[in-house]
DNA sequence: GAATACCTATCAAGTGATAGATAGATAGTA
DNA sequence: TACTATCTATCTATCACTTGATAGGTATTC
């Protein structure tokens, strides 16, 4: 791995548990075994840097997103496989998804960064809109895309909750309830 | 109003607006027209200001939640005004629950704040958990805390993404689609 | 005269950013 | 082939700014 992509990965692993502000050149540098100088090399600014991060998210995710609706017939266990995805991070050191955490401090972001992570809210709500018109869970787009916006929220909410007690459980059974109630297929 | 009171009420603006993080002493004593080292005398560190303003939010919140519930015969109608308290902050000025946007700086809060986020959380669950015991809508006490906790989630997550949209309509939306799946009563 | 509530002045730490140097690789040219 | 110029990737050193905190002074009030 080269340089830069190790500063992207451990800057990734630092926002997902600090946010934009817990982002930082010097631990980063040190982490990988560089100076903080160095890191403006490859990222003139942080708002450079957090952009990057946020964009390689979103990409990743509508790559994972695109092989995880060819995997599954089943529109229920496709969306337990999604909502897998939110769970990870939380059991990887109580980290939250990038994007939902970047979200909160939605003041403090660079436009840039702001941008990217509407991308990837825009990567998800879309995809899941095409999933519920697909299984026709949904048949009107506008119905659709508006349970596709609940969906994402929910999780994202479930997931700052369980990361603010520290208990996974608490995202496991929230998620059992919305699929109790029928908010997930 | 006191200069403590007005500490207070400024520094909980701002940290719905920015989190922790940017509640900075400088910022609230240039809007109250004292000087920073002041605010020493009434909170001696930033942690304590935090506290209190994290136990002070889940006061006022225990005060309402007993308001509502005489209010309103219909569990429907009381969680709509319910709903409406998280609402509230995004009209004005984009801000958040304080206590969501704690939770999503949960690594680098002091331990006594991160203690009054959770007292914030449960104080929901539980009147929650009563509510739905007391409609029916749930009948085992730990499948209305499920439910609780898994409703408390999804708005506190419909506001974070609502936020980063920087779109109250979404917040809307998704309480709707809450509703119409029956997620909330 | 003690307690209250503020002030001035200052510190130490952390942070993003920049300037300028350097070692090594690469490419163009005589 | 040998020389030279440029590029790449890093370094050292340093700056400017923000921020929480502290020491010690000063009115005002009880």
């Amino acid at each position: 791995m080269d340089t830069k992509e190790e500063i992207m990965h451990v800057g990734r692993l630092m926002a997902q548990a600090g946010g934009y502000q817990a982002l930082n050149f010097r631990d980063i540098a040190s982490a990988i075994g560089i100076k903080s100088a160095s890191i403006h090399y490859h990222f003139p600014t942080k708002g450079d840097l957090g952009e990057a991060l946020a964009n390689r998210y979103a990409e990743d995710m509508a790559r994972f997103l695109k092989e995880l609706q060819v995997k599954h017939e089943d529109i229920g266990e496709m969306l337990k496989e999604y909502a897998a995805i939110f769970r990870a991070p939380l059991i990887n050191d109580n980290r939250m998804c990038l994007c939902g955490i970047l979200a909160s401090e939605h003041d403090q972001l660079p436009p840039e960064v702001r941008k990217a992570v509407n991308r990837f809210i825009d990567v998800n709500v879309e995809w899941l809109t095409d999933r519920l018109l697909k299984a026709k869970v949904e048949r009107s787009r506008v119905k659709a895309e508006r349970r596709a916006l609940a969906i994402f929220s929910s999780i994202e909410g479930a997931q700052l909750i369980a990361r603010g007690r520290g208990d996974v459980a608490a995202f496991d059974h929230a998620l059992d309830a919305y699929r109790g109630a029928g908010l997930l297929p």
